[in-house]
DNA sequence: GAGATATGTGAGTAGTTGAGTGACAAAGAG
DNA sequence: CTCTTTGTCACTCAACTACTCACATATCTC
């Protein structure tokens, strides 16, 4: 890669960790160098150096950079090793804290209305969907169909569950339309069922879309996600519809889709 | 806790974690029932109704809202686990990412100039002066003295690297002032030398400041931090400086009244 | 189905924050 | 003692965010 691109990144990545443009940007050109003064750090970040001052002294007090008091000042950035654990642990202990906060947080009124027969839910970001999809692995059923078709989706912690759930007597049937996940799966998920699929309607008629996980739960709680390529950034976004109920509109329809479908494809 | 301060509190984390202030309070709101649609968040959480559709729209990007198209919309969101997870992972990939992409980032002309004798560090937060004080006691030295205040700045992680070094010959002495530290350390750090001080120049004329660590390695490298509470906020800083070399002047000065401060104290 | 109410979108304003610039006093260098 | 460098402050402009309103559409009530 070339290096411009990777300081580049470098910098969008730590503002996206909270840092300000100019932090960024101090805290790369100075990780360049042993330690330096204002002025190298002006001409190596182009960062205005009468700005330099403001943005180190935040960074010191994130303790990703150490100030020497001496005239001119120098000024020293911590180890990548140092500077990533500290971000790291900064955003672990937010996030633990947020847990234990909300778990605090009180339900309001309930407002009544429960009637939960046709709703369906969508929900987008991969991680999300994976945590979704082994929790509807993970919470008691009888029978669990899965499909998926990317390899990336089959991560190491799905195939446990779906081990577990196997073992424990579910009926868990896996279909996918590659030939390696195949192979992986009849090793690794002994007691389930793998077939081989080539469900035409796994792809949509946009060839920057398909379908990468679809998965039916006793035959009434239904979960596919698609990813699709955004052709402007080319990075790729997974979507999800979650629906509930044996007469959930959307379960139905796919209930009898996989039933035609899986039999023609298999 | 007042259940308002709670609910603030978690709105203000999420701040922190990258949310904007309406995103925090409808996904706070919309934690409190089990789902509800733009008007209820809205009164719960007093986030203008019209805002509110914008807001759950970028909670479902981040995988933190799940989305019923229906009219009207219903919201719900994830739960706290599911929510604190994802937002624990992002974080993770981004410091992964980080520091793979510092490692790429090619060093700027050395500049010259590496006459290190003199030059004293400033550093803060106590993430960052744990880590240093660990890192000088890991690398390679014959001799460590260690002088702990406070008992939360001896971690589980300090005792192991500090019982590795006393195992592998190093000579360590360590001491404190709290009898529970003392105990401590006297147990879990055999091979070192643990004794009780009183120093009173442990503590500043002020009531609010006070040594938190000392560490000499070698005679030639020092660590020193303090804790300061600030007024205003109730809050902890954790301010450090850290000299290098025999000659350094900060090394010798403490050098010096450590060899008078341990005597007198012991 | 007609009027009243609720819902969703878009446009626009005000107030804050951050990026970028220049004035200036203090400190150093020659 | 003069000229340069260094550090602080005060300021402008642009971008973003919080907040409001107008309006079209949808839904409900009678």
């Amino acid at each position: 890669m070339d290096e411009r691109t990777t300081q580049q990144q470098a910098i969008e990545l730590l503002q996206q960790l909270g840092l300000k443009e100019y932090e960024a940007k101090s805290f790369v050109a100075l990780s360049r160098i042993p330690h330096g003064s204002a002025k190298d750090i002006s001409e190596i970040s182009a960062v205005p150096r009468t700005r330099v001052y403001d943005a180190i002294r935040v960074l010191e007090t994130k303790g990703l950079v150490e100030i020497q008091h001496t005239s001119p000042q120098q000024f020293h950035a911590v180890s990548i090793e140092e500077a990533t654990d500290t971000l790291r642990r900064e955003y672990e202990s937010r996030t633990d804290k947020l847990r234990e906060t909300l778990s605090g947080i009180e339900p309001a009124t309930p407002t009544e209305d429960s009637r939960v027969t046709h709703e369906v839910w969508s929900l987008s970001g991969a991680p999300a969907i994976a945590s979704r999809t082994q929790q509807l692995i993970t919470e008691g059923a009888t029978e669990l169909i899965l499909v998926v078709g990317r390899r990336d989706s089959v991560t190491d912690e799905l195939v446990v569950r779906l081990s577990d759930a196997a073992d424990r007597g579910v009926s868990v049937v896996i279909g996918t339309t590659s030939t390696t996940v195949y192979e992986q799966l009849r090793e690794q998920v002994p007691n389930a069922a793998v077939f081989r699929s080539t469900l035409e309607w796994l792809h949509g008629e946009d060839e920057d879309t398909e379908i990468t996980r679809l998965l039916l739960v006793d035959k009434k709680t239904i979960l596919i996600s698609s990813s699709h390529v955004d052709v402007a950034t080319g990075e790729s976004r997974e979507q999800a519809v979650f629906g509930r109920g044996f007469n959930n509109g959307l379960v139905v329809i796919i209930r009898r889709l996989m039933a035609t479908g899986l039999r023609t494809g298999s």
